[in-house]
DNA sequence: TGCAATAGATGCCGGCCATACTCTAAAACG
DNA sequence: CGTTTTAGAGTATGGCCGGCATCTATTGCA
């Protein structure tokens, strides 16, 4: 049955959400248009209605879980300063939450990898979401240069903490990183 | 038909190499059984006599790329000397050929996001890599410590410049980390 | 020399995949 | 009010997946 036009919308949304949330849960592959719309309330059935392609909603959840994560920086800017933004951004980045829940993280951690191997338009996401990301660090008193290499260390500590699994290396690795958030050259 | 011990010993390590190939190109869910198989010379169906499930495959395909990563960083130690050993390692590591191939690359930035939702035995074969390559490069006159941050650039750099695609950020992702590896404090 | 063990081929299974189609009822519009 | 449009349900399709049972021919061992 027809719906109407702002609760198609909503639906549209809430595909966009999930899918963004199913994809850092499971990756690229794991996440089936199925499932992704039986998590949003629906069958699979009126997908295609929404969008044109699988990969067309992988672009749309990409850029999606980079604006969740810009909008929650700017939110935090806003209240207490672009520098505190900054460090709790990587505090976050580096939290045990974050290692144990990539499905609410970065996407870049989650399923960045995988870009390579698909359409350009995922890539494209990816690298707009980069760039605003540079652009909110780098605004916190660093050069542009300080602020790529302190994120290029957050995300290869996430990549590698969660690729060795529960233990000691994996403590040793987020405490490297959290060092390297104070005391390197700006 | 069977074959020999030495023939299908050499059957079965060239299934983990090119299941190791394979694994780095596509991704755990991108190599098939199958297809692994057929590289390798074979048909699919001979597979289960030499491992017990998909899932074995994976962990000996990870642990022998780290070995081959290992076994090079070796080779040049000796004949150049650790320090150089590492340097070169860092420069292979950033080069794009390393970007343009992750199939002869680095296991961690090509597949390990995909480890945490695998069985224990994939993160056991991370974590013994990584350890076997901070011991490596923490011998090259730098403190442990160091070594990790070191190496989590690297491989923050390689994820993000692969996933943002062809373009002057990604071009901008490999400076930053290049900088890093000289002028970072110990 | 003869028998048990086994590497590999073939083929099947149940399940999941992305995509595409029809059908319906309600919304949008003239 | 009547017509057109369309969101979503339901279903079909062709393909790929991991895994397994069966068959065979050869090897390794007694």
């Amino acid at each position: 049955m027809r719906m109407s036009r702002a609760a198609a919308a909503e639906s549209r949304a809430r595909i966009v959400a999930e899918a963004s949330r199913m994809l850092r849960a499971r990756g690229v592959a794991g996440a089936s248009v199925a499932e992704v719309m039986q998590a949003a309330g629906m069958t699979h059935g009126g997908f295609y209605k929404h969008f044109i392609s699988k990969d067309a909603l992988l672009a749309e959840a990409t850029a999606f879980a980079f604006a969740e994560a810009a909008a929650r920086f700017d939110r935090r800017a806003a209240r207490q300063g672009v520098e505190a933004a900054a460090t709790a951004y990587a505090a976050d980045y580096l939290s045990p939450a974050h290692i144990a829940h990539p499905e609410r993280g970065c996407p870049l951690a989650a399923f960045g990898a995988e870009a390579g191997r698909h359409p350009e338009v995922l890539s494209q996401a990816f690298a707009a979401g980069v760039e605003a990301l540079v652009e909110r660090l780098s605004s916190a008193g660093a050069s542009r240069d300080r602020a790529m290499r302190r994120l290029l260390i957050l995300l290869g500590a996430v990549v590698a903490a969660r690729a060795v699994g529960a233990g000691a290396l994996r403590q040793e690795i987020l405490a490297a990183a959290k060092g390297v958030w104070d005391d390197e050259p700006g």
